[in-house]
DNA sequence: CCCGCACTAGTCTATTTGGACTGATAGAGT
DNA sequence: ACTCTATCAGTCCAAATAGACTAGTGCGGG
């Protein structure tokens, strides 16, 4: 019986999925990773399933209706229930309302960037920028060509999100690569920090 | 035998911390706790001994020496082999070289922003904002407290690029409260994205 | 018209993980 | 001196996860 399966990461999404209808897991699996939603490309079916116990077991899903066609497995469609929409709209709040130091790989790797030496970490840095360009261009795009499709604002609101911190990024990796190019931002010692008589 | 182990996300602080110093588990855990270098604060007991065992067995750490004090458990004391090294390297390399589509949890909410309605929406940005505000300016302070006291920028190189990213979310939020509170940007219909016939 | 391949929907198990537990030592307070 | 608590350094197991596996269906190509 899950028990900390009630907080995991992929619990918002699949309320969020339910929302707009009922759905069954299998299908509610394929929708994530299609709109890469969010993390949802991490999400496992394992986990998926196991989740989507936990949520019913708390009142927040209920099955509607199993359906089969032909002989395939059974599916069992979910739907949100009252109780899973204001748990919803709580988390949702909740979540908006208290920012979490969360965690990329990138800024783990920064810490050591002084392991890969000046040249090394100049080469890195000036590669990820143009990287960075690229998707991001990209990305534009594509949130342009579905406005002008004529998709709400408010349904693309997240991707304008992850364009402005996109853009943060790609100004901070330039201009830290050409610090370092300049030689404004310095080595300390060698590759490694210097190893202080302790701290 | 650990067989994902050697590429979950705490593989590269340890080889970081290992980098700087011989260190047993125990300490590292502290250490990396203390610094909340990175995700750090995610680490567990249970990963970190076996990741360090797995890094063992992958031949990037070696046992330098068992210690111990009285009747203390026995701690196991670990390097970083030549191999080691050269693994952090490329891993460094790799991981600023190409950027992830990471994932945070504020981003999978935005996506579903709509469900607060207007203005539960505005509350809770504007409240983020003023968090926000509240925490970069400690941070800055730090930040700027270490640099008065000689610690050399490359030191704090990690916290200057979350900075950076603070400062971009910062100015996103603020603005899309304004535009949500001016109007600028709409609701499209209701509380839940409309039920359209299929994509 | 038959074969292989991809998709549908889930189940199920080996691996991993969180974090409770152990059992010692050192210092703080009384 | 004597509890009480915090820290030290790990071990260990129940719970959670990744992803292999099952098993039926439909379609494209030779």
């Amino acid at each position: 019986m899950p028990r900390r399966a009630l907080d995991n990461p992929i619990v918002l999404p699949v309320l969020g999925l339910l929302l707009e209808q009922p759905t069954h897991p299998h299908q509610m699996l394929a929708e994530l990773r299609r709109r890469s939603d969010a993390h949802a490309a991490a999400i496992t079916r394992g986990t998926l399933y196991n989740t989507v116990a936990a949520l019913t077991e708390a009142g927040w899903l209920a099955p509607l209706e199993r359906q089969r066609s032909g002989n395939r497995p059974e599916r069992t469609v979910y739907t949100l229930t009252e109780a899973g929409r204001d748990e919803l709209v709580r988390r949702l709040d909740s979540q908006i309302r208290t920012p979490k130091r969360e965690f990329s790989q990138f800024l783990g790797a920064v810490a050591y960037l002084g392991a890969l030496g000046r040249d090394g970490a100049v080469e890195a840095l000036t590669e990820r920028g143009r990287r960075l360009r690229q998707r991001t261009a990209e990305d534009e795009q594509q949130l342009e060509d579905a406005l002008a499709a004529g998709v709400p604002r408010m349904h693309v609101i997240e991707a304008e999100y992850a364009l402005s911190l996109a853009r943060a990024e790609i100004a901070w990796v330039d201009s830290a690569a050409e610090e370092l190019r300049s030689g404004a931002l310095t080595w300390p010692t060698g590759a490694a920090p210097e190893p202080e008589e302790d701290a």
